[in-house]
DNA sequence: TGTACATCAGTGAACGCGCGTTCACTGATGTAC
DNA sequence: TGTACATCAGTGAACGCGCGTTCACTGATGTAC
């Protein structure tokens, strides 16, 4: 049977499947042909290797996510509203599509030292928006770096906490709370690297 | 060379060292033996299976971090109090071993499955912080899932930013800023829920 | 339209190698007398 | 103190199996004439 329609198609969803349930290295090639219901050989009519498939998947998907926020940095007027909007963006695909979700979380320590364009990640336009929002004084000086960590921990942590079965019901549902104490959270960090002496000189260690 | 003393710790050691680098399934016994300075069966001698050796690996930091967290919670008289001190307490563990605590976080996934007594993790102690905090009024009623998620969340992905080279210098140092940010975000999940009635509805869902 | 041919996605059996595990052996240490 | 013996942590070579990868083959599809 030659030339079917979607076999890569289904080669991906079993791949991405089974890599959000036990990992990467916990999937043989044998048990992604069985899912995907095509021969082992299959496989390698669309990738080189099987470490090449998982990066692919997980690159392609890292990737698009990262274009798409930043899309909403251009798209969105202020930092609030980019805040919100991004982080209610995470939640839509996560609840979209919560296996491909979960393999980006657990694969990412995995592959993130080999994604090529370090500019077109998730977390940069997070950075850039706190950059952003900190020259146009929409916020007070803050380490963007820190900011960031803070934005993405609320969110995909939370994420995690829903795989594990620790939260229910849709993360979209979740997305306004979740911004409204990421937003507060960053402004106590500028509030801070103000107020607070003995913390603002621990940044120069 | 019998009864040397030491050689379970120097193998402990070099698995969570390499684990820490290369993640479980990308370690071989011969690497871990390697680093060691021991042969392969030595390993045999102090653990059963390679998984088991890992799986132990994880939960003994595991638990041993969460029994030092509720112990913190014991210890701390109010909601503030303790929240600063286990975050301050994080710090202090990535700072004095961090390839420990990087070893915890990419291994998680692989190994929270099957850690038996959950009420000992350290998610659970700061979760029960948050419910006293809630039922002594020391802050108004929150969903102590999302809650601790952000708390977690915070602190987390500022770890994972310094593995990864985006956030340099001590945690520890970081921590009074953390620590501000997740008492803000909590607070705000609080407000949340009793002035904006649209999220709120969200709840339910 | 019918025929011949090229292409190539998919098959499935076979291969071989890396890695976890085993095991007979060594020799240092502790103990009984 | 000296001798004989038991114990067992550590050794290192060997094993064998699971898994990623290869490859000769199939047959459906597209195209030239």
């Amino acid at each position: 049977m030659a030339r079917s329609v979607g076999v890569k198609a289904k080669i991906d969803r079993a791949a991405v499947d089974l890599f959000a349930k036990r990992g990467v290295d916990g999937v043989s090639i044998a048990d992604i042909a069985t899912h995907a219901r095509v021969s082992q050989g299959a496989l390698y009519r669309h990738y080189r290797t099987k470490d090449e498939m998982a990066l692919q998947l997980f690159s392609e998907a890292y990737l698009r996510t990262g274009g798409e926020l930043e899309a909403i940095r251009r798209g969105e007027p202020n930092f609030a509203a980019r805040l919100a909007a991004m982080i209610a963006h995470f939640c839509a695909l996560y609840d979209r599509d919560p296996a491909l979700f979960r393999f980006m979380l657990i694969a990412q320590h995995d592959f993130l030292p080999r994604i090529v364009d370090a500019r077109a990640a998730p977390v940069a336009a997070i950075e850039a928006a706190i950059a952003d929002a900190v020259a146009s004084k929409d916020i007070e000086a803050v380490d963007t770096g820190i900011a960031a960590a803070i934005v993405m921990g609320i969110v995909l942590q939370t994420a995690i906490f829903h795989i594990y079965g620790r939260i229910s019901g849709s993360l979209t549902a979740r997305a306004p709370a979740l911004a409204r104490a990421a937003i507060a959270a960053v402004g106590t960090l500028a509030r801070g690297a103000q107020g607070v002496a003995s913390s603002e000189n621990s940044r120069s260690f």
